[in-house]
Order: C-alpha cells, then structure tokens, then sequence
DNA sequence: TAAAATATGTCAATATGGCTGACATAAATT
DNA sequence: AATTTATGTCAGCCATATTGACATATTTTA
C-alpha cells in the first residue's frame, strides 16, 4: 500500500469550516465503516485477479458463486440477490453458458423457467474463486479470537436491511444442502 | 426482498456434477463470505440513494468520505485508499470542484500538491451520506451484543491485506484528529 | 377455452467508472 | 543542470450497469 501518510494537517487559514461534532459514538462507527470498506476492498482483490485471467468481472463471479452454492436455481432468484436487472445479468450469463461454465435446463413442474447450473468447469472455476476467500476468511477468525466466529456473524446479519435477513438466512443455509 | 426462496432442488438426472466437499468448516466460512456480500450491498445502498439525487455515484462518495474525514490530503493518498488511477480519480475529483463540494489549496512546503479540503457544501453532503450508515452500524453492533464491537473490529482488520493494516490503522484513527 | 399473468430473453441506446498509454507542467531534490 | 515527484489531461477502450420496448412460451385464472 505504498505509503498513505497524511501530512500533519496545517490546518490553516480558511480551513475546511464546521468540524465534525465529536462525538466518541459517532467516531466508533465511523470507523468501523472505513474498516468495512477497506476489509471489503482487500476481500475481492484475490478473486478478481483470477477472474482477469479468463477475460470475467465480478459480475462472473458473483453468478459462478450463487448458481454453485444453490443448484438448479431460477434466474429470477439471481436477479433478486445480486439486485441488478435483467439485461444486466442477461450478456454475462450468455458469456458464461457459451464458455461451458454453466447451463440451464427445462423446469420440471414449470417448463418456462430455465433453472441454472454449474458444469464441471464452472465448479472448477468456483472453488478457484473461493479458495482465497476461505482463507482470508479463516484467518481472520482465528486471529480475532474463539468469540469472533459468531460475533462477526451477528454484526453482518444485523448490518442487512431487516426485511431481507430471513430470506438471506434461508438462503445461505439452505446453500448447506 | 420479494420471495427468494429456492425451488426445492430436484437434483435430478445430469445434476452439477462433483458435489462440494462438506466440510464444516469450509461451510462456515462461505456463509460467512456470502453475509459479509449481502451485508455490504445493503450497506451502501442507502448512499446510493442519496447521491443519485445529485447525479454522483459511488465514487463520489468516496471522494467526499475520505477528502472529508482527512481534510488537506493529498491526491497521491487518495489513490492509495481507493486503489484506482489517476485518470479515473480526475473526472470525479473535477465534478466534485467544479459543483463546488470540494477545493484545492497548494501545499505550504511542497508547492506542487494540491490539498483537497470539502467546502461546507461537500461537508454537508458527508453528513448526509454518513447518517444512515452510522445508524445502520450502531444498530447492528448493539443487537449482537456488547463484545460485538471489539471482535468485529477486529475480524475486519484483519481482513485486510497484511501489508496495509498499519496503514489502515493510521488513517483510521488519524482521521479522529 | 380465452384472457391474463409469469418466466425468460432480446434489441437498442445510454451512463458510469474503471482501464492503458502518452504526454505536459511545475516544483523539489540530487 | 538533470532527475524525480506531484499532479493534470488527452484519447480511446472495456465492463457493468441502466431504461424502455417488445417477443415467446407457459401457467394460472376468470
């Protein structure tokens, strides 16, 4: 990270006008929003050097990711996880049904829909994504101590916006098989 | 969140193939992966909001959190936090002078920097942006309880590359003057 | 059965926010 | 005096998102 220093603050003449209210709370959460950002930062700098070697963004990443973790799931679902539109999501998922990294099939209760699926190249490419992931992932909870696992977890369940966190529950367990 | 419940996986015939390899651990560190996207997303969203009301986007925002939160940095440390180039930073950083959310001083002892301070309009817009996700923070921590700050502090920090976390750390608490 | 709703896909146009490479200027350092 | 540093800018490109309109097949409903 080369060196972000900041220069002491010569906080002059017609320095930057109202100063924050100072208040030790406000503080605290300010900085545990700049922590998320940068932890996020880093958190996707590994996949998306991966990612870069096959010519996919992150909106490859994100699709690889979900269809593995819940097989067979509809497009629609998708579009209500990663909150994009449909056209959005349309040219990746064309992209990575022609590479061979997913396909879909026929619904069998409803023959319109197109559920999605990983092939074997696409689950390779999955655990080459989240195989980093894991990592930083693990490390950071061993690091931060025995309570972390499950603190960490109560804080970014809380963090989602209320009325989604039962579907997001249901969704990453359901993930577990 | 509309409905995104998954259709019961019919693991039929031909299904994905090579399944996960279960490993508890393995498992808990992808819901954990999975939260930290889901609760990222809905963290900014809010912002996104705000801004779009002002035609700016994300970048934008970060711009004015960091320019705000260390007042007289310099443009070499800004492209160090955000990890983006110059020429990237330069259209940003000009719409936001030329709106007049943010000014530039020339350094004291180096004349060739260019400070970036918000006026008091840009230090409006920070407070604007700051106040739901300060309160989307402090919510989260106090519903996971009392050590919930510290340990997700620390599992954050340490999510971030290992080389920038002293960095980090001093940018962080530097920026509370 | 006919009409309406649903699941998906696609076309065209547009915006944003990144990127690379090349080059320019002013000021500081060697 | 030569080099390095801090910044800015031009031009072109790519990835990912947007909106609106429309098409098709299928299921559900009236």
């Amino acid at each position: 990270m080369a060196d972000i220093n900041l220069q002491e603050k010569s906080d002059g003449p017609e320095s930057g006008a109202t100063p924050l209210p100072d208040d030790p709370e406000r503080r605290q959460a300010l900085e545990l929003i700049e922590l998320l950002f940068f932890a996020y930062r880093d958190f996707i700098s590994d996949p998306d050097e991966i990612l870069s070697g096959y010519g996919f963004g992150r909106a490859h990443h994100r699709v690889v990711h979900f269809v593995g973790r819940n097989p067979g799931m509809r497009v629609a679902q998708l579009l209500e996880i990663l909150r994009i539109t449909k056209q959005s999501l349309g040219r990746v998922l064309r992209e990575l049904i022609e590479t061979d990294f997913v396909y879909q099939r026929e619904g069998d209760r409803d023959r319109r829909q197109r559920l999605l699926y990983l092939t074997d190249k696409g689950i390779a490419l999955m655990h080459d994504l989240q195989e980093p992931q894991i990592a930083r992932v693990r490390r950071a909870i061993e690091q931060a101590g025995p309570e972390a696992e499950r603190l960490y977890r109560d804080v970014l369940f809380h963090l989602i916006d209320a009325g989604d966190r039962a579907n997001v529950e249901l969704l990453i367990s359901k993930a577990d098989e």
